[in-house]
DNA sequence: GCAGATTGCGCAATCT
DNA sequence: TAGATTGCGCAATCTG
């Protein structure tokens, strides 16, 4: 579950290719068919080269596909239970959003309420503090109004 | 895809059950098996009686399963193009907030420096300007600490 | 090489 | 009736 590498679609290997469906195929057994007669190119490791050699009767091969189908099931579980929390960590990822935003809003109202305390502020001084008289004293404006 | 409700194990029906599974045949069609001969005691609303009539011949067959496969192709890609969507969505979302996170900061370090001049300037003016007197002065702290 | 985990696929039962 | 979903089993791979 790691590294998905390179995987095939499914079949059609060394030369063999999956004839199925719609065959009278009750249902799926691809039927594995040889495009080459025997060895095409590749020598096999394995000295076994007969590689169709399921055997369904055999109790080795039940053993292994019900394990399998165990494991499948394990699998698609644990692949449904991540999906279901992942959505969940949107949910809450959203939500958190959300807080943050509302945070956000009310410091800047915090902030733009200091400001404009200062400016006030500022303006007073400006009023009520005679300046070094360099120059005019300005229009006489006092009080409100800033 | 939204309502679970409640839905059978997969096959199992008005006295059909099916036997596969370690079965000896290279295939396994479910092999659908009246257990009891014809009408158990369920009255079919449709007229033909023979529910196994699956005849894998038919074209008509051929032609449902071959539909029915690509709708449940479809049906896969989309589910996993949304499990996929949903943790790209995680993925923005955890940027957003951390976005959200630093605004955050940094307007509550702006805050607080504009609180701190606010109580120095505070302090200044208590320092420089006599109150009307009509009390004790307070103690005479002046200078930094708030 | 084996055993468990994944993944693509087709089937059938349901749901819509 | 037809397409969409979903549980399930098979086989091919991947992984350790």
């Amino acid at each position: 579950m790691s590294k998905p590498s390179q995987q095939k679609p499914h079949a059609d290997q060394n030369g063999v290719s999956v004839i199925q469906a719609q065959t009278s195929g009750l249902q799926q057994v691809p039927q594995l068919v040889p495009v080459s007669p025997a060895g095409g190119g590749k020598a096999m490791p394995p000295s076994k080269s007969k590689k169709s050699n399921p055997d369904k009767d055999s109790d080795e091969y039940r053993m292994r596909r019900e394990r399998n189908n165990l494991a499948v099931k394990k699998s698609r579980m644990r692949s449904k239970q991540k999906a279901q929390d992942t959505q969940q960590r949107v949910n809450e990822l959203k939500e958190e959003n959300e807080r943050l935003e509302a945070k956000i809003k009310l410091l800047s109202k915090e902030l733009s309420v200091l400001k404009d305390l200062f400016l006030e502020h500022a303006h007073n001084l400006a009023d009520n503090v005679q300046p070094p008289s360099t120059e005019a004293p300005g229009p006489a404006q006092n009080g409100s109004g800033h």
